[in-house]
DNA sequence: CGTTAGATGCTAAAAAATTAGCATGTCGAA
DNA sequence: TTCGACATGCTAATTTTTTAGCATCTAACG
């Protein structure tokens, strides 16, 4: 079994990093309000700054406070969630998990996404032949 | 916030669940074969235990050894899974994330598996007028 | 210029998670 | 039947995580 660094996170870090990269940049005050179960804003800040110390999180100053952004870019943190649920759920299918995916938002979806998605399906076999 | 139950595990219950998920149903020797960096086998069961006390897990009896599986079914934790996933990296785009899925994996997806997403998308559009 | 609101740095205590160890039970093979 | 391999149950110690508190700094405003 390799190690994804993803999944060393412990939990408090994991719901911080949560919300770091849902919100993409975030400051103590950002995360206490996003956070389930928020602990106080003491314990928030301790976490931030060791996240950082651990390299997953730098800081920006913006005026007189630190703005926390993830050093894993989006698209990277994106690939490696993905993977690890498509191979944890899903038996490392890509087809049963867009079908999930489908199933659980099919009604909520508009015509034009779901004529986006057939176009890029299209593209897809093209590029494969 | 609403806390979301499958948030609220530790590193090692959440390493755990996931290969219980993976495999679908496991023996203490198979989570720890299974496991990043593993811990000793009375780490592994005691955690098992815990799980189960907890109510994420139970387990079936397999002629002299336990067999665990998940309370939740497969099913509804992918679902739960992958909402989790979408809002976090996502933006809560179905859309998106469809889209990084095939980016992902367009190259080691067969003719049929496109052609078969491809019925699934014509569906739901069906289904939606 | 001085005061205040709100930020950080650092440290230490409290709580939770993680681990290991030992006693005990059971099944199957010699 | 007896032994060995391999389970489990339970408990306690260790380690990590999580939290809070206090001293200090900074920017903005009256």
């Amino acid at each position: 079994m390799p190690k994804q660094s993803h999944v060393n996170l412990s939990r408090r870090e994991r719901q911080i990093m949560d919300v770091v990269y849902r919100l993409g940049q975030a400051s103590a005050a950002d995360v206490l309000e996003n956070m389930p179960d928020p602990p106080g804003y003491s314990a928030v800040r301790t976490m931030l700054r060791l996240l950082e110390e651990k390299g997953y999180l730098r800081h920006d100053q913006d005026g007189p406070r630190y703005v926390y952004l993830p050093t894993l870019s989006r698209d990277k943190a994106r690939q490696s969630a993905l993977k690890q649920l498509v191979q944890t759920f899903f038996d490392n299918s890509t087809e049963q998990t867009v079908a999930a995916l489908l199933d659980m938002s099919k009604s909520k979806m508009s015509g034009e996404e779901l004529e986006r998605l057939s176009e890029l399906i299209e593209k897809a076999r093209k590029e494969g032949r």
